[in-house]
DNA sequence: CGTTTATTTGAGACAACTCAAGTTGCGTGG
DNA sequence: CCACGCAACTTGAGTTGTCTCAAATAAACG
């Protein structure tokens, strides 16, 4: 099944059981709501959280739905989304490790997520959340910085959209992929996830006819290659070029 | 000077002076970020801010600056706007009286913002309100709640600018304008602020020119009436027809 | 009353969209 | 193992609507 692409996975799945209560994965990134927590406030989460996995393409919750879980990504790529009015979806994100899903105030679901890759994440009670945050105050300041998190992203996705040529969006979007997921120790220019055209379409206001116009383009100029595995950046400075092109 | 516009402004400044301690002018608002707290939180808050005046067309602060104050408006409309890297503006947004400005936890401010008419703010010392945040851990609530009204508010922008016709993006435009200003028991249907047409090309990711001729067959329509003083909505029904219209 | 800023109008180019076929890849079941 | 079906990707030709550029007009301000 979703383990074909992933020989490891039983593996990696016994690691995280085993690392649950400490939190020592998600302590590896700094980024995300789990790095701007103490260890004791990791501890005190880690006490009442759950694994939950997720197979790929599987939905882990519904735009509109009551919020009765808050997760945080342990591992794989959501997409997260909203339907529009006329039936159109937009994607408004994809959620990376450490990233913290829901807003643990709101009564309902802003979006819906589902998963890209098979994907492990901790889930919380929403009301057990909300029962951390009034026990140790100090958990606000994580989550207030979190939301804040989140609208800048969103404000960045405005300016992208905002664009109107395709090339510099297209660009853009990948050097943000890039950007997410570089590691400073390493030399590979491979981005290890396969995001469908149709959601970098959705995500960025465009139809699939012109993302894959666009990324063929790319892939013929040789600034970057797409593999089963994912993406090759092979000249990030060409790519910086276009995105600045406006 | 800016007083012409508005003869009873003197008169307005005198009022809210009076009940500035008690913030029964921003306890009228459901909406903000006062409206989100206690008379006990308001008076706290109240003892430590100052009352910050502003002209038409002036700069109350700028992108990248220090954040040393944090505002909440009063009464007024700022424009809140973004330079990206290729020199463009990108309006971000309009804030309304009730509306908390800038993040208290955020080192530098992530947008400018200028007033379109003349405004009256509370200015909180940024250190004032992290402590104000120490002393009494009830108002992370409403910071989180306020924060995350913003990103909701972003999010609302991104579903905007990705539509590709110009109607239905003027249209949504302008019913949440006139959203904001409707009050419960008004039978006028004109909403007395003039935004620039520049700024709503800016926060729509259009040209001035589409949104003049966009606005111009509004108007011949007979669904909307541009005045000196304002909007005059005359066919909500039309106007939001046309909104759906995709 | 002159200067600056905002709005209005026109003609043409261009880039993304739409529609309509293909093709490829992949998991399922015979 | 191959055939099938579904979903994702690819490619082409024509349309459409906004953008661009260039100008004139109107309004705001000192």
């Amino acid at each position: 099944m979703t383990s074909s692409r992933e020989p490891a996975r039983g593996e990696l799945a016994k690691t995280l059981a085993e690392k649950s209560r400490a939190c020592d994965y998600c302590e590896l990134r700094n980024r995300g709501f789990c790095g701007r927590l103490t260890e004791a406030q990791q501890s005190l989460l880690a006490a009442k959280s759950r694994l939950a996995t997720l197979d790929a393409h599987k939905t882990l919750f519904c735009q509109g739905d009551e919020t009765d879980h808050v997760y945080v990504v342990r591992n794989g790529l959501l997409r997260l989304y909203q339907r529009l009015r006329d039936g159109r979806r937009r994607v408004i994100g994809f959620a990376k490790p450490g990233d913290l899903l829901l807003f643990p105030l709101s009564a309902h679901n802003d979006y819906g997520a589902d998963a890209l890759d098979a994907a492990y994440l901790c889930q919380f009670r929403r009301e057990d959340f909300i029962s951390f945050l009034r026990h140790d105050p100090d958990l606000w300041g994580a989550l207030a910085v979190t939301v804040h998190e989140d609208l800048l992203r969103a404000r960045r996705q405005v300016a992208l959209i905002g664009q109107r040529r395709a090339e510099p969006k297209v660009a853009q979007f990948l050097l943000t992929l890039h950007e997410s997921y570089a590691r400073p120790n390493s030399e590979t220019t491979l981005v290890p996830v396969r995001v469908p055209q149709a959601d970098i379409a959705d995500f960025l206001g465009m139809t699939v006819e012109t993302v894959n116009r666009t990324l063929a383009r790319f892939v013929r100029d040789a600034i970057i290659s797409i593999a089963k595995r994912g993406i090759d950046f092979l000249d990030l400075r060409r790519l910086k070029t276009i995105a600045e092109s406006s």
